[in-house]
DNA sequence: AATGAATGAGGGTTCATTCAT
DNA sequence: TATGAATGAACCCTCATTCAT
């Protein structure tokens, strides 16, 4: 097999087991044991299990594209971008466990901890921009504060990815989402 | 030294372990060292990991009591509440370590995960009568779901106790916390 | 509790202990659980574990007395001995355990070893003996080898100990021993 | 090194590992030393203790074949019989110890406690068969009893496999199963 | 490119034993 | 006399990793 798709096979058993077991239960015999391949070719392709994870979390990076739509008023550019954020982690079970055990590794990975810290500086930094652009344009209530907000998102996206929370209550959270955006766009008069 | 006494000198030290290395992390031998103690002492006090595990989890239920204030206005109940459970989490990093360590671990822990998923449960309770009772009462808004808001409280606090949003920024959260109080409590005449 | 009582019970918990769990399953505390003390209390009564198993075994000497009857022609004291021996280890099976986990830890002891050994000699000196006595006597038919025959005794009693074959058929051990002995007293001439 | 063989090198080092110091006191760090491997590569080849103990039993019954000859009169198979079992016990020390262990183990496991009686069944039923057998030829004394005789032969083999008994008396018991045959082909006339 | 064989380090647990009281 | 507390040593087992092929 060309060299690059086995080196992808392990890599989604690796993100698979992930999702499954945790992090910690992690093991390189049953990442092996999912490609099909012998533990030593595992360690062929990556050199240390630090080395696959890292690849495990390029995948996941790949795989959680939370873009924020590019045309559109404010409103239908934020209401998108978090209905589709939610709606992912609502129908990827997979992804949304995956992203939950990388959060947490990063309380004992200082390397990881900075990347994911980066990742969501980004993510606040657009919201944020969004935001003041929405109470520039006059989209929304004035008072909003556009830090306070994008925290308020972010934490709130993380929360649901938790393992209790969300899995049997996925309407509740969507109208959480749509009650948070119909905050700020709720035209003061008409209230 | 008196039972009771060495008996949760190992427990806060598991509870420690916990909160540092992650469950998954938790290692007999480091328990006893943090606590003073032999490895056999542990064991001699717990007959295994998982009921030190046990013992640790309960420390945790009784160091995070997120009561209801019983008095008060629904808006001023409210605000206590959130801004104490915010604050807890902000001032208190090893509780919420170990509260993110013990979210995760339900993951993998279908009887934890019962009994997390019963605690949210009746938080979530408390936070949707507390709302309905303000919107009986005028306190604010009438178009409040309860339930979606109830969902937003405890996904963002369950976000927010993540290693990596918080603790760089405790201010944006409590102001985060305040402006989504504070969007119930507008009176819409005033907006 | 009288110093000597309590050291009997202690002793009487080891070899019930011995004969149920056998020697290498034989634990101090158990010993102590059966007994009703502490742990320590044994350490107090018996310096050491080997102490402990010591005074087992001479439990066991003054419970298996297998005495050859004083009076009576060769053949009726050799029945009586050996019916007598049989007959005690079909009815006592915590004997008989014992009796056959003691022998067996010979293998790895060697004072034990040169114990049982001496009172081997002892018994194989005894049979010889009194066969002889019944050769002289005209008991019995003259070919007897005297070594042979105490040696093929003293085996089969020692097989008799072992934990599948005489459960299950008391009456086939001994309808041999009858067996031997008739061998033995049958006059040639009748056959 | 090819795995069988290894595994064999394994194997055969609990044999003897049983053989010395007995079942319970058979450690796999001691194992993997006679095998001069390090003890993680005995569970590489044996899952567990349980699995190099079950191949240890395995070869004991490759090792101990007391096969009854197929050919001769029932007086010239029985003594080539029993003379061979006799004798491989007197010649192979290590067999002798470990058919002891494995005879003693069963006490406190009722699957081999099953295996083995099974065992001494068919052994049971081969020497009633050939005594029948003798006894309907007229080969020896018509007042045998077959069950009470193959006991006997039983037991004693059993006996002798006992630490203490034979090892200083091979002589001697050669001589008792030599007596047990002779009084069973003794033409009464000539007695 | 891929693997079977082998290992060092470290995991939870058990046990006889000690010691202060 | 008797014990609860504490321990060092040892046990079975697992894991990421290495290496010759």
């Amino acid at each position: 097999m060309a060299r690059a798709d086995r080196r992808d096979e392990i890599t989604r058993a690796a993100f698979a087991g992930i999702a499954e077991k945790g992090f910690e239960g992690l093991r390189m015999r049953d990442v092996a044991a999912r490609a099909g391949v012998n533990i030593a070719t595992v360690h062929y392709y990556f050199g240390s299990k630090e080395d696959l994870i890292a690849a495990a979390y390029r995948l996941l990076q790949d795989r959680f594209k939370a873009e924020l739509p590019a045309d559109g008023t404010p409103d239908e550019r934020l209401s998108a971008h978090l209905l589709g954020v939610i709606d992912t982690l609502i129908s990827d079970a997979e992804l949304r466990r995956a992203l939950a055990e990388i959060a947490q590794r990063a309380a004992r990975d200082p390397e990881l901890a900075r990347q994911i810290g980066a990742a969501e500086d980004a993510w606040l930094a657009e919201l944020r921009g969004l935001v003041r652009q929405g109470v520039r344009e006059g989209s929304w209530a004035v008072e909003v504060d556009p830090a306070a907000f994008a925290v308020t998102v972010v934490a709130m996206m993380k929360g649901a990815c938790m393992p209790t929370l969300l899995p049997g209550r996925p309407a509740e959270l969507r109208a959480a989402v749509r009650q948070l955006i119909s905050w700020l766009t709720t035209d003061p008069g008409e209230r």
